[in-house]
DNA sequence: TCTTTATTTGTTATAGAATAACATATCAAG
DNA sequence: CTTGATATGTTATTCTATAACAAATAAAGA
């Protein structure tokens, strides 16, 4: 699986993806509005997480209104239909690699570059829903965010 | 496994905690000062997981000095030792249930009564670390949070 | 088209979580 | 007993997130 450590088309995957979003929106018939979709380009571009302050700062550049509400409520709105996930470790938002399929997402985080990785992982099985199986206790959602060292940051110097 | 959702002796589970605190702080030869072992008397006692700044308000019952540093020092201190953990999705902490043991924890959050179990997790192999491996990442601590409704909000009332 | 209902945006203020920085005190080893 | 390490006291600040309400815009029905 690619997890995106390794080059590739950049632009065609911020494109492609705001495109997805956008037919998505009209699916579902909700408002892609236009600080939606700039926030959303925003973490497409930056193809790293990214807080929500930083979001608000190129809001400011790019014109838009920038108090701390702007910024949160356009990220709530991706978060909610999955466009974007909120890594909790860092405090931070990362667009979806996986933008329209229902999935549970699990994360690789670096902590020497702060990339991060997002896969997928089956949630009915495992050994967490195992324990929670056998507890009698219903899992509806999973945090689950690995942190260590990417393997770009493994050659580059081995610490 | 007990997870923790059911009755237990608990004066017993907070003497025996501390007590096993103790016993290792002396052990590794660091100091298991009054703050800090307050502070996890008050996270064995609450058994669930409390923010920081709850902490500080009984620490300010208590007669401790109540400013932000001194509950995070102390957090800092036993989640280093891993006497306690920080829920991430929460921006809590919690006391270790496994006190003494090596071990990768992970946790079912009740989104009804807010109760946290932990549990074990084996981090070696499982769907995750596939994926790790063979994209060369290499793993060193992971975050796993489960939220759901527990089998005493389940039983109490279907929703 | 009108209008009314829902959704989205603008804005101010504040709450909540965490740390930087530095002074002081206490402990532990030589 | 003194020196180096560890821990505490304190002030201030930074970062993260939301409450609350007014204004604007969009969507749906009469």
């Amino acid at each position: 699986m690619n997890l995106g450590f390794h080059k590739h088309d950049h632009a065609a995957c911020i494109s492609e993806g705001v495109a997805r979003a956008d037919a998505l929106c009209v699916e579902e018939g909700v408002q892609f509005t236009p600080v939606r979709k700039r926030v959303l380009e925003l973490l497409l571009q930056a193809h790293r997480a990214m807080g929500a302050y930083q979001i608000l700062d190129q809001l400011r550049e790019d014109g838009f209104k920038h108090q701390p509400p702007v910024a949160y409520r356009a990220l709530d709105f991706l978060v909610a239909r999955g466009f974007a996930h909120k890594i909790e470790k860092l405090n931070a938002f990362i667009a979806c690699a996986h933008l329209g399929l229902h999935h549970s997402p699990a994360f690789l985080i670096c902590r020497r570059c702060a990339s991060v990785a997002e896969t997928r992982v089956d949630e009915t099985n495992g050994p967490l829903s195992d324990v929670a199986d056998s507890a009698g206790f219903v899992i509806e959602k999973a945090v689950i965010e690995a942190e260590g060292i990417c393997p770009n940051c493994l050659t580059d110097q081995p610490e």
